[in-house]
DNA sequence: AGCGTTATTGGTACAGCGTACGAAATATGA
DNA sequence: TCATATTTCGTACGCTGTACCAATAACGCT
């Protein structure tokens, strides 16, 4: 019994409320999460978000026992975006997996500091809902558990994979002209291949402004429509492994 | 000119060494590495290091600029770890790509916290040697640059997501048997069945301890099986696309 | 051989962090 | 209105990265 008051797990544990607080736990959640997104997560400390919400430092650890939760709190906050509505959620397994993984892109796109924080806690309420739509998505498609469990693994590698990558990418291209550093490492690169131990690397940059060379590596098209892409290809692969027939087009 | 004594980059700048220094940034590195590695990337710190090479901690600092550029040292020195020898270099470029894959997720799963730290510098010698070796993997396919690209950054993005995530699914399966927060994340998963809500993740584990549930899910198979399990999918599916050749088996 | 130069070492100090502790303030039921 | 329990938050501790500067010691030169 004891419905688990003061629980191990934030979610269990009830908000501070019998003479009304002047905070709560979501006002918190997402101020951090403000904080995070406009300076990054390093910004995010008990003394900035309690200085932004008004409120003594300590006071907030009366709404969460370590910063950890707080970062749970904030986790599961970003699961909750990745959810689908109902009403748009696709028929057919391959447009459903499709949009929950594109989705989900999307949403880390916007807080990709969240990709390690992500995995290091047991799931929230939104990332249990999130594991559900996942489960929905291949419901009818007649695959056993360990084989639903395996795709739906590939996918979500696959995706967090791809966002951690593509926040470098476009670290690399911020790179302004002045940049002390990119320029230093253009230079090294260029003593590097002189060594020739690099012919095929240099075949592809030497001499060139990788600014100017990656737009053509990336064959004009966004992120997001190479990510889709690169979706595409590891369902198709995976389909014609789990013989799973594709949506008609 | 003037061959970038003090550059901006570590990679140029030359150690300490007119006067033969105590230390080398090989040595403070690898102890770096040594202590990521048995207690977690948290437990590095300037002092830390400095106190197991028996140094004062401000020595460390006469080696290397800030941390950072020691953490770029242990990354560089890992992705040197990636590097696969000449001689047992695959000739078909889907064994090829398949050997640097699989060593690249043997390499980042003995040093999973190096995945928060790879993305963000510019590349280091080795880190452009692996480079190198995924290219050459390709060389013989025909394939166009953008082309080449788009594959590699595939199976990169598949690698390292499945790394961050298999560390979760570790976690999760070292649960003990006393662990608070674990039986209280079950108790709580358990409450959310019975909302009704989580029909399909309840078929899937409700009323077991998911610890007897995961073997069973993973189909027997290892971590590493799983994996290269996946990365086929993902090849077959990119061969397939690409119109190129599967090696005869 | 001795000395001046300067590379190298490392002590001290500072601002920031998460958070333990305990005191002050305040809302509520009686 | 008062007693009580909840909520707020100031102070302090040990940790972090690192700026600054003084002490040490290795080398080139005379």
């Amino acid at each position: 019994m004891a419905s688990g008051e003061d629980s191990a797990l934030i979610w269990t544990r009830r908000e501070p409320g019998s003479r009304r607080p002047k905070f709560t736990r979501d006002q918190i959640a997402s101020t951090a999460l403000a904080i995070a997104d406009a300076e990054g997560f390093a910004a995010v400390s008990m003394r900035r978000i309690a200085g932004e919400v008004g409120a003594g430092t300590m006071t907030l650890y009366h709404y969460v026992r370590t910063k950890d939760e707080l970062v749970a709190l904030m986790d599961d906050a970003i699961m909750g975006e990745v959810l689908i509505p109902a009403d748009e959620f696709p028929a057919h397994w391959y447009d459903a997996l499709t949009a929950v993984a594109v989705r989900t892109w999307d949403v880390l796109m916007r807080h990709p500091w969240a990709l390690n924080s992500l995995q290091n806690a047991p799931a929230g309420p939104n990332a249990m809902r999130h594991f559900e739509q996942s489960l929905a998505a291949l419901a009818g498609t007649g695959l056993d558990a360990p084989a639903k469990f395996a795709l739906l693994s590939m996918v979500d590698d696959y995706v967090s994979g791809n966002v951690l990558r593509s926040a470098e990418v476009r670290t690399a291209n911020a790179a302004s002209d002045g940049d002390e550093v990119f320029e230093e490492a253009m230079r090294f690169a260029e003593s590097q291949y002189a060594s020739g131990d690099f012919p095929y690397t240099e075949a592809l940059f030497g001499g060139e402004d990788p600014r100017k060379v990656f737009p053509r590596l990336l064959g004009g098209r966004s992120e997001r429509d190479r990510f889709r892409h690169g979706l595409a290809v590891l369902l198709d692969g995976a389909a014609a492994r789990m013989g799973l027939a594709l949506p008609a087009r």
